[in-house]
DNA sequence: CGGGCGGCCTGGAGGC
DNA sequence: TGCCTCCAGGCCGCCC
């Protein structure tokens, strides 16, 4: 579900209507997700504090609250975020609400529990092992061409597998790794040792494109989706190659391909991606 | 050391 | 209708 755009989307639908706010209580349930939950720390540090600000490193939203505490949110694969009035009935798979003032509560529900929930100090989010590694944004200023050719240089692999490496760039998942590359014209398994500084600088312009182009269309809504609201997003009628074996490719009309390379479904033209 | 793969989970889609 | 297999947006650890 979430790479980079759908969790900017997330955030800018709860900005507006979580600053400010009073966490009450939590509720947290008996279920671990991708790791074992902190429930005492979560609790200490959320409850009775307020929502300063809402940012977003990588794929984690994170909500500063009073106290110098952080939350850190991860959808994993299919976690959702979402407002919900006080008194709506516990969902299936939902793992923690947090109860707010103004009858609201802001609930994680995630079937596959691939996702996390953290309470960090507001201080040490950088230095935690879960962000500590983290690689460039790629809608950070920062980030071009060139900072993808320092970044595969000494590298072989292929550019596909470089650009969902989160060490390096991140919030580059599988979706919009294959529409970035057929945007730009190269070849997923494509090595990074022969790609030229023309085509990582047409590579860097083609992922924040896609990428600032989702999130005004408000992500991508394959199968469950929606921002904190619980709006879906529409971006998936813009996506050129992903889940589009055996259709046209909109650019040449030669017949979109499906591959696998380290586990995942690549999407690219054979005519136009070299 | 870098890259590839399996595993973590549940649910939905499609085949028979 | 039911059962089976495959597949899924992320990430980590193990293996070569």
């Amino acid at each position: 579900m979430p790479e980079l755009p759908e969790v900017e989307v997330l955030r800018r639908s709860l900005e507006p209507r979580l600053v400010g706010r009073r966490i009450r209580s939590v509720d947290v349930g008996d279920l671990e997700l991708r790791e074992p939950l902190r429930r005492q720390a979560i609790r200490r540090r959320a409850q009775g504090q307020r929502v300063i600000s809402l940012r977003r490193r990588s794929k984690y939203l994170l909500l500063d609250l009073s106290g110098e505490s952080t939350l850190a949110v991860h959808l994993g694969m299919s976690g959702r975020l979402t407002l919900a009035p006080e008194r709506a009935a516990r969902e299936p798979h939902e793992h923690l609400a947090f109860h707010l003032d103004r009858g609201e509560k802001l609930r994680f529900r995630d079937p596959r529990r691939f996702g996390l929930v953290l309470a960090l100090p507001t201080g040490r989010v950088e230095r935690d092992p879960h962000f500590a590694q983290l690689g460039v944004e790629p809608l950070g200023d920062e980030f071009s061409g060139e900072t993808l050719e320092r970044l595969s240089a000494g590298r072989r692999g292929p550019v596909k597998s470089f650009l969902m490496d989160g060490r390096l760039v991140v919030g580059v998942g599988n979706i919009y790794a294959s529409e970035s590359l057929h945007r730009a014209g190269i070849h997923p398994e494509r090595s990074v040792a022969r790609i030229s500084r023309a085509r990582w600088d047409a590579l860097a312009g083609a992922i924040v494109e896609v990428l600032e182009n989702a999130i005004v269309e408000g992500g991508t809504t394959l199968n469950d989706f929606t921002n904190g609201l619980g709006e879906e997003g529409y971006f998936q009628v813009s996506l050129r190659v992903y889940d589009r074996a055996g259709e046209p490719c909109p650019r040449c009309g030669a017949t979109i391909r499906r591959r696998v390379h380290a586990g995942r479904s690549s999407y690219f033209c054979p005519r136009c991606q070299r």
